[in-house]
Parts: structure tokens; C-alpha cells; sequence
DNA sequence: CTCATCGGTAACCGATGAGTTACCAATAGC
DNA sequence: GCTATTGGTAACTCATCGGTTACCGATGAG
């Protein structure tokens, strides 16, 4: 399963989260939802499975550790999503790319950054 | 639909990146994927109440547009599981990166900073 | 007006996912 | 050795999702 589709689930969210303070153990983490224990564990597989978490075996306890390396997709869409790197042949004009590289760095208001053109 | 499921589609995924290079018809946003328009509509429509995707109405065409802010939840949960709080409060966020931005800003009313940050 | 294009909706289907209960293997503690 | 704890697996149910085809309304072009 791909990060993004682990990261779907607002449990295993809320996994990575506990996760992200330490390592854990099974019954530790599943005694902080409402949901029964292997539905727990199989969401840790899930994890798992998607490269953000990883298992450790000590003895008959099982400590799962948060693989940040996993989200490495996530922030790499994100990063895709950004701004707009190459050249917008079709619909815009060469000429506002300098308004857009003027605006690239908001001010410190809160607005909504939509680049259209206002020419 | 919260965004983290509006993410979890492959096809969902390609089509913001396509929106990333500009706003786009739907006719022209199906054209690229083997799959139906119908099927087309229905994603642009679960973006668009993702928060991910707005639109704009143009005569008879339909003109969709990349809503970044949208990805906002999606950077907060990358910034919530980077590396590992020193002494991890975990109640109020709020620290780590941004604080270098916001001298004393009280989250008292409103918390909604919508804004990528730079990873 | 007539027709083609754009795009949403409805109804349906197959697959998948999240949850449950029941069960079992293995380790730790007595 | 016996028992409790930890945690994974199996089998099942139910809901949702992603896709399809068929259909419809609205707009623009001739």
C-alpha cells in the first residue's frame, strides 16, 4: 500500500502521531482508540507495508517505530504541487511569470495565493 | 472528504498535478486518463470539496483550478511528525519551525494558518 | 432553429477496506 | 510446569469507493 493511501485513515494518523514521540508497543497504542486490538494491528501492518513504520522484536512485546523516510512521497507531491516550475505555454503569457516570481514570498496577511492573471 | 482521502487516489493525485500547471476543463483533464469522464467528474468534484480544487464556471465549460490551501492539513501533519520534539508537550502545536516566524501569536480564536512551508 | 459539445447526475456493479469475534503461538512470571 | 500477557491470523460482515453505461440540461456554433 502506497503512504498516501496509509495516510488515508485518520486512525493511523493518529498512529504516526503517538508514533512520532517514541516507539511503542501494540497494546500501548491500541489502549488509546475505541477500536479493538487487531484492527490495531492491522493497521500497524499497514503501516508497515507503506514504509512509514518499523518493527522491532523484543521478545514477546512488539515496538513499533515511526520510518519518517516513508513520507518521503508525501512531501515530494506537495512539493510538486508548489508554485509553478516550468513554463505555461498554453494559457498564460510569458510575461506575468515576473509578477509570479515578485509574488512567490507572501506577506504576512493570510490570503489565498492563486496566481491567475489579473491583466 | 477530508484531503488525506481526496490524496489517497492515484488518479486523483495526477490530476492536481496537472491543475498545478494551470486551471484546466474537465474535457482536457479526461483526455489524459483511460478512464471515463464521468469517473473525471466525480474525482474533480470529491477535490473540490476536499478543499483542493476550486471552480469556475465559463459558459458551457468548467474551468478547475488548484486550491493550494487545501494542502494545508497535509504540510501540519509532515510538520507534526518531523524529527522528534526535544521534550515533547504534544498539546499545542505550534512549536518547532514556526516559531522563527510568529513572535507571541495566541491561537486564542482562530488557528488557521494555511501555508506551505518550505521543506 | 438545429445540432454538436461540455459536463453533471443516476443507477448499478465489483472490489476493497475497516471493523468485529474467535482463535492460536510465543514469551514472561509465578 | 502452569498461567497470564502480548500480539498476529482467520473468517466474516458491512459500508464505501472507483468504475461503468445511460441519460439529461445547458451552452455555443452553423
Amino acid at each position: 500500500m502506497d503512504p498516501f493511501a496509509a495516510l488515508a485513515d485518520p486512525v493511523r494518523r493518529a498512529l504516526l502521531r503517538a508514533l512520532a514521540a517514541g516507539p511503542a508497543r501494540v497494546v500501548d497504542l491500541a489502549a488509546a482508540y475505541p477500536i479493538s486490538r487487531p484492527a490495531i494491528s492491522k493497521h500497524l501492518r499497514l503501516l508497515t507495508e507503506a514504509g512509514l513504520a518499523s518493527v522491532e522484536d523484543r521478545g514477546r512485546e512488539r515496538h513499533y517505530a515511526l520510518n519518517r523516510s516513508g513520507l518521503a512521497p508525501v512531501s515530494n507531491l506537495l512539493k510538486e504541487l508548489r508554485p509553478a516550475p516550468p513554463f505555461a505555454e498554453a494559457a498564460l503569457d510569458g510575461l506575468d511569470l515576473e509578477v509570479r516570481r515578485t509574488v512567490r514570498e507572501r506577506s504576512t496577511s493570510r490570503s489565498d495565493h492563486q496566481q491567475e492573471d489579473t491583466a
